[in-house]
DNA sequence: ACAGTCTCTGACCGATCGGTCAGTTACCGT
DNA sequence: ACGGTAACTGACCGATCGGTCAGAGACTGT
């Protein structure tokens, strides 16, 4: 692995454990085996190393929530979304884990500004295809419940269980959340 | 409210949003309208300002561990067990954001490893009661999903719900969640 | 009027933060 | 052998960090 690439992953590990505000260049240079200057030759500030490290997992999601516009949670396609979403969740967990609780309070980063917005499309979309207050928190539990058991299980009490079997419950739980949701049509 | 819980509760919301990393003192101090040196006035340190935030939702919880040991999950007591952690959830829902996002990386402070010590403690217990990897991630699911509802909630597409309907929802859903687990006996 | 205590403050400290810059090393094609 | 460039470094910068300290006001009971 390059040493860019290989900045890029330490940086997004501890972005995702210690906080982007908790951890300074000289720690990432640290793990990396590098000076501080080196990490700002490879990358122009800190918050472009921040950019580098989650943009690709925002471009994916992007792409993601792209493709079932329109067409969003009917029964046909609603599995197919919810295995490509836990699909997701299983390569960027880390990025996902970041955004999310600390999406708020980054603001005027470029990279979390464009990751909130499409949290907000997302979310203003379940608010307008979907009507009661259960169902609301059937949405918020699936996606957030699952990125959270996965953000917590390799250093949580959970080993390295097979990604197959682990895959295939959590298709299951969250179809199982989601099955009393019904949705408005568009 | 006096200045102290003031602060406290100032510290508390920072902490939940920015990190605790990411929090200054200057910025607790120009929300509260006084200024740093006053902040360290009502409390010895940065540390000290986290143990007051946190610690009586960790109490509370320590004391919630405690009451259903050794009869934890069968089906008699699971429902009034879903229904101590639902409300304990509704009402220190951003000192469980702090601990579940920061509980790791914040390491070597009392208060902070007692929690993670706690959640140790749940999850060891669920790792000898409960066999299947699906069970794990409905555990899972349901803590790390409700707590996470929750923390967006206020500044989420959700405005401001009657709480007593969160309240009945959240029970119905993390209910039907963990329907599917049984638990061995000990 | 006085002493004591509670609350609060600005000035200051060493450490660390993100970031700049000049210079060194190693490897490249010619 | 030589110039160019990619990779890397230590020294240094201003700003901010958590924390200390001496003292200023305000309010008490005596």
């Amino acid at each position: 692995m390059s040493t860019h690439d290989d900045l890029r992953a330490i940086a997004l590990n501890e972005f995702a454990v210690a906080g982007y505000a908790g951890t300074s260049l000289q720690r990432i240079a640290e793990l990396a085996g590098l000076s501080k200057s080196s990490v700002l030759y490879h990358f122009d500030s800190k918050e472009a190393l921040l950019e580098a490290a989650i943009g690709p997992a925002i471009d994916r999601m992007d792409a993601i929530l792209g493709s079932i516009e329109g067409s969003l949670l009917v029964d046909e396609t609603r599995r197919a979304f919810i295995e490509q979403f836990v699909d997701f969740l299983l390569e960027h967990r880390l990025e996902v884990h970041m955004f999310i609780n600390q999406g708020p309070g980054l603001e005027d980063v470029p990279v979390i500004d464009r990751a909130n917005a499409l949290v907000v499309t997302l979310s203003t979309f379940f608010s307008s295809a979907v009507s009661t207050v259960e169902d609301h928190l059937r949405f918020g539990i699936a996606l957030g419940g699952a990125a959270y058991v996965l953000s917590v299980k390799q250093d949580g009490s959970l080993g390295e269980l097979p990604v197959d079997e682990v895959r295939a419950a959590l298709v299951t739980i969250v179809s199982e959340l989601l099955a009393p949701v019904s949705v408005r049509s568009l």
